[in-house]
DNA sequence: GTCTATAGATGGATAGAC
DNA sequence: GTCTATCCATCTATAGAC
């Protein structure tokens, strides 16, 4: 049902899809939902919680790894790396987590009461990127990289299906957003050198 | 009404506000939605057409002063602060606007069905900046040229009220999102140099 | 634990008086 | 054109049988 409901939210919305959508959707009880999550919020922060928690393991563990290879002083782009290569590669088509990145997107705009306080309030995952980020401009007024932060953080939440299929109207069938690789790098690309501005 | 319904729309969300919070607000009776727009969907589309109009007008004109100012061939900067500056000066905290740019970010989103149709096939307003984006770097791949653009409107979508809150309890204070003159030249900053990479 | 039945609240829309 | 009263659909949540 987990599975269910997560594939529903992300595809559908939060508000449009219904206790009854799922329960239908997972062949169960309309009552199971309440049984094991307490209410229809409880089971949507819950789905939010497990995989923010795990998508932001997986980029601390890059950044660890890349702090690793770098001696603490890793170059820009191998800390956007850690910073955009799990969500990026979660859009993938044949990724496990797809489904489970869009979700995550959704629920920065139409997140319910308790995420929006999740996500305003915990940014621990976000410090050591911020820490990183600056040690390698000095130079750099602190909230100049701040700014920057928050530009290279749009990038990542524009990348929707909807925002996709919008890009690919305009360029005429160009842009292939299934070759993820591809698509990480010239992220890396742009924002690389939005920082190093 | 418009007004009303507009604000509450920009600040809960459209699935949120019902046709009773707007007419109570605004101090009418509850037919009086359905007898002037036909429906809350159409309403909620009237506000949406009326404002995504008169902004794209405005960068249009922008981006037509800039081709009589630089012959034709504006530079990446001056064609990004057409995209840029209209949105960007509307999140003034002054500015008349303000609520509409709000409502227009979340229509992105939240929007209903007929939005989301118009969001997608429409980008008729896109084509000349796309135009201009490509006659300045000949020297790219169109699709690359097309992804920078869908990083740079990704920049500009992220400037929600959520997410200026949630950059501010990050730096500590540090990130002013009221000095909107600022804020314009760091994101040209950003997203000139993503372009010139 | 599972399920049905239903309570209880809220939503958009409309009929019809004025 | 305005407003009240109301219809009817839909929702979340829960009581209670099994």
């Amino acid at each position: 049902m987990f599975a269910v409901a997560e594939q529903l939210f992300a595809l559908h919305g939060f508000q449009k899809v219904s206790v009854r959508d799922i329960t239908a959707a997972a062949d169960v009880n309309l009552a199971s939902v309440n049984y094991h999550f307490g209410s229809k919020d409880a089971l949507l922060y819950e789905i939010f919680r497990r995989r923010t928690a795990e998508l932001n393991r997986e980029r601390a563990r890059q950044l660890h790894a890349a702090n690793e290879r770098f001696a603490g002083r890793p170059p820009v782009r191998e800390i956007l790396r850690a910073l955009f290569a799990p969500p990026v590669a979660w859009t993938a088509p044949d990724h496990e987590r797809r489904i489970a990145m869009q979700f995550i997107i959704r629920a920065r705009s139409e997140g319910t009461e308790a995420m929006r306080e999740a996500l305003q309030s915990d940014v621990s995952h976000l410090e050591r990127f911020a820490e990183s980020l600056l040690a390698t401009r000095p130079d750099l007024a602190p909230e100049v990289v701040y700014w920057r932060i928050h530009f290279a953080l749009g990038m990542l939440h524009n990348n929707r299906f909807a925002e996709f299929d919008r890009l690919n109207t305009l360029s005429g069938g160009l842009t292939r957003e299934d070759d993820t690789a591809s698509l990480l790098e010239r992220m890396l690309d742009f924002a690389e050198a939005g920082f190093l501005a």
